[in-house]
RNA sequence: CGGGGUGUAGCGCAGUUGGCUAGCGCGCAGCUUUCGGAUAGCUGAGGUCAGAGGUUCAAGUCCUCUCAUCCCGACCA
C-alpha cells in the first residue's frame, strides 16, 4: 500500500473526548474512527488487523474442528423468551426494534439461543454429533456505560463456537481442545506471557466458567494470579472453598487488574433441553444435547494489544498482526534515483508476497515519516535515501541501531 | 442509573467584571524555501461559539432546560 494513496492520515493530537491509550492511539494512527461512545468504525490499517487476529483465530477453530457459519444480527423474541432473556429486567443490554407489521425484534448481543434453535432443524441423531460451530460476528449491547476505547463497546466483533456433544464427556473433551487453542491463540497474538486461564462465575449450569484474562492495568478485572501454576481466579469467585477445592493458598495469590479476552462456558444440557435439542442416541432413547459456549472479543483484543505494546511514540504491533509485514520510507525527495530506487525495493517485497506500507510520500519531511511509522507501529521499517545507494537500510520499530544490508539480505529476513 | 467534569473551525486550545467585523497553533489550499526525526516564510479558505428558551441596549460570556461526551461508582456469560 502506498501512503500516499491511503485516505486516512496520522494527526498530532488526539481527540479530547479519549482519555484511553488504546483509542487514542488507534485514533491518532488511522485505525479507527469514532462514531459514537463505544462505537468505532474501522479503517484500513484497523481492518487489516482485525483480519490477521480473525485468521489466526480462524485456523485455530479449524484445527479443532470448528465449522465457520454466520448468524444474522436480527434476532426473533420468541426463542429468547423460551429462555427467559427476552425481558429487558432479565437481560439490559437489548437492542430491539420492531418490523413494519409491529413484530418485535432484537439485535444480536448473544447467539446461543438463536443458534441453538437453529440445529433442532440439523441435529436429530447420535450420528450428527458432535457438531462445533463458530463465527465472527457483530454483536450489539446497549451498555450502559461504554469505556476504555475499544475495550467496552456498544457494537464489537466476537468469535463465538458452540460446541453441541452427546455426552458430558464428549463436551469435556472439547471444553479442552477450546482451552488448548485458546492458550495457543493468545500465544500467536503476542500477547500469550500476559493472558492467564482464570476461574471465573459458572452462573447457574456449572460451578465455574473459564475466562482468558490478559494483564493490564487498563482491564476492568480484578484476578488474583498464581504464577507458579499459571492460573488465576476472578475476584467474585475467591471464597476459602474454592482455594482449597484448587489446592491454593491464598498469600500465594497476587492481586492484579486484567482485561477478559476471551471465555469459556459449559451449560450442560439444560438449554438444549429448554429450547428442545434433542437426539436420538443408539438405543432409540432422546437424550438431550451437551452445549458450550466460548467467546473472543475480537476488537477488544484490539485495545487490549495496543494498551501492552505501545511507548510514547505509538503503538508497536505484535509480528503477527501488524497491518504490514514493513513500513518502507522513502526519503527520496527531488532524487528521482531515490525515487525509482525506493520504488524498485517496493516492487520487489511486494512480488515476493511481503506486505508493505510504502511511504512514498512527496513534500513529508523525513521526521514526519519517521514520526507517522512509530505512531502506526509496524514492527519492521526499511529506509531507502541517498545514503543507503545499492542497498537499503533497515531498522526495527523498537530497536536503536540501523543497518545496512541489501535487498536479497532483506528479503531473507522475511521469507 | 447515581456523582463529577467538558462542549468555541477537521484536531488541540485562548477569549478578563457581558461591549466593535470571535482569536491562536496544528491541519487544509496556493506560492517560495527545505529535505535523515513534524524546515522556514508569505497569502488564503474554513465558525448556526452543542441545541432550545430566557435576562439585557448588548450574550461565546449570565439564568433554565435539553443533547453530546469523558471519568468514578453501580451494572456486566
Amino acid at each position: 500500500m502506498r501512503f500516499s494513496t491511503l485516505f486516512t492520515k496520522t494527526r498530532k493530537d488526539a481527540p479530547k473526548d479519549e482519555i484511553a491509550k488504546n483509542a487514542q492511539l488507534l485514533i491518532k494512527a488511522g485505525f479507527i474512527h469514532k462514531e459514537m461512545a463505544g462505537v468505532y468504525s474501522y479503517l484500513p490499517l484497523g481492518k487489516r488487523v482485525q483480519e490477521k487476529i480473525i485468521s489466526i483465530v480462524r485456523e485455530e477453530m479449524d484445527k479443532i474442528g470448528g465449522q465457520e457459519l454466520v448468524m444474522t444480527s436480527l434476532q426473533k423474541k420468541e426463542v429468547w423468551e423460551i429462555t427467559d432473556r427476552w425481558d429487558d429486567e432479565k437481560v439490559d443490554v437489548w437492542f430491539k426494534a420492531k418490523l413494519k407489521n409491529d413484530t418485535e425484534v432484537g439485535f444480536g448481543w448473544s447467539h446461543e439461543e438463536q443458534i441453538t434453535a437453529m440445529m433442532k432443524d440439523y441435529i436429530s441423531s447420535y450420528r450428527d454429533l458432535p457438531a462445533n460451530v463458530y463465527q465472527f460476528q457483530t454483536k450489539l449491547r446497549n451498555e450502559v456505560r461504554a469505556k476504555s476505547g475499544v475495550m467496552r463497546t456498544r457494537e464489537f466483533v466476537m468469535k463465538d463456537l458452540y460446541s453441541y456433544s452427546r455426552s458430558e464427556e464428549e463436551h469435556n473433551e472439547f471444553y479442552n481442545k477450546v482451552i488448548e487453542a485458546y492458550h495457543t491463540i493468545y500465544k500467536r497474538l503476542g500477547i500469550g506471557d500476559a493472558t492467564f486461564f482464570t476461574f471465573a462465575s459458572g452462573g447457574a449450569f456449572t460451578q465455574f466458567s473459564h475466562e482468558f484474562q490478559t494483564l493490564t492495568e487498563a482491564g476492568e478485572d480484578t484476578i488474583y494470579l498464581h504464577r507458579d501454576k499459571k492460573i488465576a481466579i476472578n475476584e467474585e469467585v475467591l471464597t476459602d472453598e474454592v482455594l482449597s477445592q484448587l489446592e491454593i493458598k491464598r498469600e500465594e495469590l497476587e492481586k492484579v487488574k486484567a482485561a477478559e479476552v476471551g471465555n469459556i462456558f459449559s451449560f450442560g444440557s439444560n438449554k438444549c433441553e429448554q429450547i428442545g435439542l434433542y437426539y436420538s442416541d443408539k438405543d432409540g432413547s432422546q437424550k438431550p444435547v451437551v452445549l458450550g459456549s466460548y467467546g473472543i472479543g475480537i476488537t477488544r483484543v484490539i485495545g487490549v494489544i495496543v494498551e501492552l505494546f505501545s511507548d510514547e511514540k505509538g503503538i508497536v504491533w505484535p509480528e503477527n498482526i501488524s497491518p504490514y509485514t514493513v513500513h518502507l520510507v522513502s526519503l527520496a525527495g527531488e532524487d528521482e534515483n531515490v525515487k525509482n530506487r525506493a520504488n524498485e525495493v517496493y516492487e520487489q517485497l511486494t512480488t515476493k508476497g511481503i506486505e508493505v506500507l510504502f511511504d512514498d510520500r512527496a513534500d513529508v519531511p523525513a521526521g514526519q515519516k519517521f514520526s507517522d511509522a512509530d505512531l502506526i507501529g509496524i514492527p519492521h521499517r526499511i529506509i531507502v535515501s541517498t545514503k543507503t545507494g545499492e542497498k537499503v537500510e533497515y531498522k526495527a520499530r523498537m530497536g536503536n541501531e540501523s543497518q545496512l544490508m541489501s535487498l536479497d539480505e532483506l528479503i531473507s529476513k522475511f521469507i
